[in-house]
DNA sequence: TAGATTGTTAATCGATTAACAATC
DNA sequence: TAGATTGTTAATCGATTAACAATC
């Protein structure tokens, strides 16, 4: 399945959501298309991968494609996540709400400085990283979110592929390369408002919104 | 100029980087494609976009390439830039070195929330969004980065688009759209999280690394 | 029934890769 | 010179869109 359509998936299901809660009840091809500015034919394909969830005539009834969705994406069940790098940013999606909302659940922290290992921050104690193995096989941890800094990402990443981390959300601005099972998405800050300023001084006009 | 191209371009600045550090002076396509799991035809078609930087036998030099990449993709300057809601985001993002190397400098925040403003955070006085158009044309913003909640982030988008911002780094999980001279980038965290954990479901080897 | 809208096939479009003459 | 590597053209691949019979 092309990345691209997983990618899709997760905004068809956040506008569904906002459909839902102004009331409707059902949606066609072409109105959930032109929220996110997606062409109808490519919506139908899409969902059309993962089994028949339309009505010709009709279109897609919502609360039936939402829950859908969410197995599909896997966000019908809670996952268990660690944060390894408790700093601002660490510390800021600690208390991220849409996280938990999506079932994304914050339920260790990790650090290597002696200064913050011990400290309390949102109900969790700050472990050394040299206890994610055995804190992750005790919590279940699959997925984890990396906010330390470069330098220290590609180690630590290692370590995580190392303790049965399968999922890494990686906020260093590296390239990483890790062992086999483990699935790394990185999403680099900077990078974002690069292409932003790379818009505004040679898209006088503004371009059409990206998503991601 | 494709989207894919730019995203690229900002991802062969930071590996050039990286092989400056090292103390490298120049580079073939291969070996910075390899870098970055990147085909070497796609490095040398991206770079040849913009002029002819590469010698034929030798790679590209490196401190030149650097150069002239930061001039395309507008990073040779400041960009004064706002910071749109100061909740655990934003203040997380106002602290973040990684702007700041990269030539973008937080100096002005906005909220609505009466018990925010007047309050200093990292020496910047929080001010009400009614200042917003004063403001930006007094430190000559032209970025902002959005950390508001959802509910609140249309709106806002079209304040900041009246205003004379042209570029908006939106961190709230809904679909923008705003008028023409302004150009939005959304990032939306718990999408890149949901994504993460399709790929750790459904590919149990895990897939090749995704930036962005 | 007539109108709307699906799932899907075929056509189009754009992006990636292979190949190679030119050249350091 | 021989080896390496570029810029670029042509070939391939994949993703998007148009079109339409089926059907609610």
């Amino acid at each position: 399945m092309p990345r691209a359509v997983i990618g899709r998936l997760s905004l068809y299901l956040r506008e569904l959501e906002a459909f839902e809660r102004r009331g409707e009840t059902t949606v066609s091809s072409s109105l959930l298309g032109s929220a996110l500015g997606i062409n109808d034919a490519q919506v139908r394909k899409d969902l059309a991968c993962f089994g028949q969830f339309g009505r010709p005539g009709i279109g897609y009834r919502i609360a039936e494609l939402i829950r859908a969705l969410r197995q599909i994406l896997g966000i019908d069940r809670d996952w268990p996540t660690a944060i390894i790098g408790v700093g601002n940013l660490g510390r800021a999606l600690l208390r991220y709400r849409g996280f938990r909302n999506r079932g994304f659940h914050i339920v260790a922290l990790f650090d290597n400085d002696p200064k913050k290992i011990g400290q309390t921050v949102g109900g969790l104690v700050v472990q050394p990283l040299e206890r994610l193995g055995e804190v992750a096989e005790e919590l279940g941890l699959r997925l984890a979110i990396l906010t330390v800094p470069g330098e220290a990402a590609g180690r630590v990443a290692e370590l995580a592929a190392g303790c049965g981390i399968r999922g890494l959300l990686n906020f260093a601005p590296v390239t990483l390369t890790v062992p086999e099972p483990l699935s790394v998405i990185s999403v680099d800050l900077s990078i974002q408002l690069e292409n932003l300023a790379y818009r505004v001084l040679h898209e006088p006009n503004g371009g059409e919104a990206i998503t991601d």
